[in-house]
DNA sequence: GGTCTTAATGTAAGCGCTTAGATTCCAAAA
DNA sequence: TTTTGGAATCTAAGCGCTTACATTAAGACC
């Protein structure tokens, strides 16, 4: 292995003159800064990075934690992963261009018996960025002690740690409203997910509040699914079952997983969507538009959460000790057909934040209308394909 | 931050003991090293892992090199990356069987400009792992000679580094022949992607040599595409315009994402898959069984090309200098209806090696048939869905 | 009690790099 | 010629860990 005193022998000068000739920054002769970096080239030398590290004291690493599904072998539930796919895509933006590297470790539990791994982990990185609940709070709090650590995708009102999020319970809201105000749906199935989930939790709480804002409205049943395609064929099964004499107006899905299990469901016992019944999912990964009729869902930024993330994450480390704040992402209303909009329609509108959503307190430019009541009238009037956004908003929990 | 020394001093040991407490062999009395695990338990110790490397001259980290796409923003063709994601996670299992990490690398462009970034990574990582064609030849080589690297999915004839890929020529030639073996499917129209790729080459191989064995079937047209969505729309479109009077009894896509395209185009103008034209693709995504029809499609073992390219590099790393391999892995042929086979087929068979291809050197049980017969006539004998399956084939170029 | 053996622990030399501070060089000023 | 003030370069002290080797402690045996 070729060392940087190598190469000062080599090129007869002395290691301190090597070290900057590649840092390029300081003072060195054009004729040495020439002659090192031939000497360089030749040798093909290429600094160690535990060294630099070591005496950088800076690893210029972070770290990002995921969670393996159990089945490793192939398995349609991987499509969950497609969200952390996303993210973490967004996370790789983020950190190469600051010249950092992204050290990916996969749990394989979410119930932090890997502890031990995740704690090595911190000494090898400078940061982590944690989907939310896949540590347990207790040993996130032994994490943050020794490196910064930001969630991803998680309550908007943890104040313990630094979170970025998406305006889950504004996007929730806006496509009941759409259910309602544009199609006039009243009856609402409701496929969801685990109880403690945060993202989930923030969604039933858009959806109750609309159906609570709107007289005659409310929902006839709900199914305890898991979020996979599998447990949304469930749902759709169970829907059947249970109100297949009187079908409700409208299903909405936890997630988009879900909403394509339905959908399959649905068909496959000749009920037809929208038709007889509208479906919504949430999230908006890639395959919701390819089934038939293409779901309408609610578009999740998630590159940008990675993104963001990533940025706060190294603002913490440039400046710890600041109070942990959450940062609510805007999310958009993605409208095709399956919520009862004419085929073909592919239109993507901003959403405007609800009272109570952490968007809402900054506002932006729609801000004010009392609910997501804006939201469902800039749907029928179909606006350019790219609205202008509002920008996240920052709040420091208090 | 706390370091060994700290701990040390606390205990009242030196810091060899102390280290050896941490990785528990060494002989220690009990006593003592229950007070040591107490100090390090107390200060919340957690060794630094650049320093680790230096000392112990190995990272424990492998790189992985991934191609951004170009666009950042949310764009139907990041399902693309799907294919990427998937073997990804075939590495993440791998490296923390054994409890390494993993390094990620996005990369903007695919022509090497990046090399300087590329080049720095390797003085951060024991070992690369580096999708084919992402690196040019020669930059690769540069590569090479600094830290052992592993191509995964790329030409199985390659000599010069170390190849994992999937047997793509055995995959299409098996397609093929069951189009016409079993639907008496005759004239082709070929949706091909980059002239350049080597998988498409092998492919194309299959293909070609399949035709040619069968007379009466021919390939009335092609067009080259670029193995995504839309380019699958134009390439449906181009077929239409230039078949549209006398179609194609099937088109044969280079890899899902191009089949889900032209179906669109297809379906869009009023042509029926599989009754008009049979249609099938390549990899096996997930969003190719949500489809209507489900796509026809051989199923790439993307996760297992991950586990063996990460296998086969930790062996490099304990033997270098070994003559450079490719290692070869069977694929399945996945039935569902976009072929013509009745609605709710879902079906996965075993592909037998073609001659040719680099597994049928070694041959797996059903090996010695003259091509890929053996699999058209499997096709039809409805096999349970999960079949015994043969071993990676093992090949030393010489 | 002394000697020997072995288990337990300590000492200190790196690992390859960065960088503060010391030194040398060189040209302009005196 | 001698000063002198930067610029260019060098010296060497870490960074936090591992580990070969040295030392000490504790029995075992005579």
């Amino acid at each position: 292995m070729i060392t940087l005193y190598d190469v000062a022998r080599e090129a007869g000068v002395s290691t301190a003159t090597v070290s900057r000739v590649i840092h390029g920054q300081d003072r060195v002769r054009d004729v040495t800064r020439q002659r090192v970096n031939e000497v360089i080239e030749r040798l093909g030398y290429v600094p160690d990075g535990a060294a630099q590290s070591l005496s950088r004291r800076r690893k210029e690493i972070i770290g990002f934690v995921c969670v393996e599904s159990r089945a490793r072998q192939y398995d349609v539930e991987n499509m969950n992963l497609l969200y952390y796919d996303e993210v973490m895509r967004g996370v790789g933006a983020g950190v190469s261009d600051s010249g950092w590297s992204l050290l990916i470790t996969y749990l394989n539990g979410e119930n932090g018996q890997d502890f031990p791994r995740l704690r090595n982990l911190s000494g090898k990185v400078d940061g982590m960025l944690i989907g939310h609940a896949v540590v347990p709070s207790p040993l996130l709090a032994r994490l943050t002690e020794r490196v910064p650590v930001v969630v991803i995708a998680g309550a908007p009102g943890e104040t313990t740690v630094d979170v970025v999020t998406a305006d889950n319970r504004s996007g929730s809201a806006a496509l009941v409203t759409h259910l309602i105000e544009a199609h006039g749906r009243k009856r609402f199935y409701h496929a969801d997910g685990p109880a403690h989930v945060a993202d989930l939790k923030e969604r039933r709480l858009g959806l109750e509040r609309v159906i609570r804002a709107h007289p005659g409205c409310r929902v006839i049943g709900s199914f305890p699914g898991e979020l996979s395609v599998q447990s949304g064929v469930e749902a759709g099964e169970s829907l059947l079952a249970s109100h297949g004499a009187s079908l409700p107006d409208a299903v909405v899905a936890a997630n988009d997983q879900m909403a394509i299990g339905i959908l399959q469901a649905l068909t496959q016992a000749g009920v037809r969507v929208p038709e007889d019944v509208a479906l919504v999912g949430f999230d908006d990964i890639y395959p919701g538009c390819l089934s038939d009729p293409p779901i309408t869902t609610v578009h999740q930024p998630m590159r940008m959460l990675g993104e963001r993330a990533c940025i706060r994450l190294m603002d913490r480390m440039v400046r710890p000790g600041l109070r942990p704040r959450a940062e609510v992402l805007p999310v958009d209303l993605v409208l095709r057909s399956s919520c009862g909009c004419p085929p073909g329609t592919a239109m993507r509108l901003p959403v405007t934040p609800v009272r109570g959503s952490r968007l809402a307190r900054t506002g932006n430019g729609a801000a004010g209308l009392s609910t997501a009541d804006g939201v469902a009238r800039t749907a029928r009037a179909a606006r350019p394909q790219r609205a202008p956004r509002s920008q996240p908003a920052e709040i420091t929990e208090s």
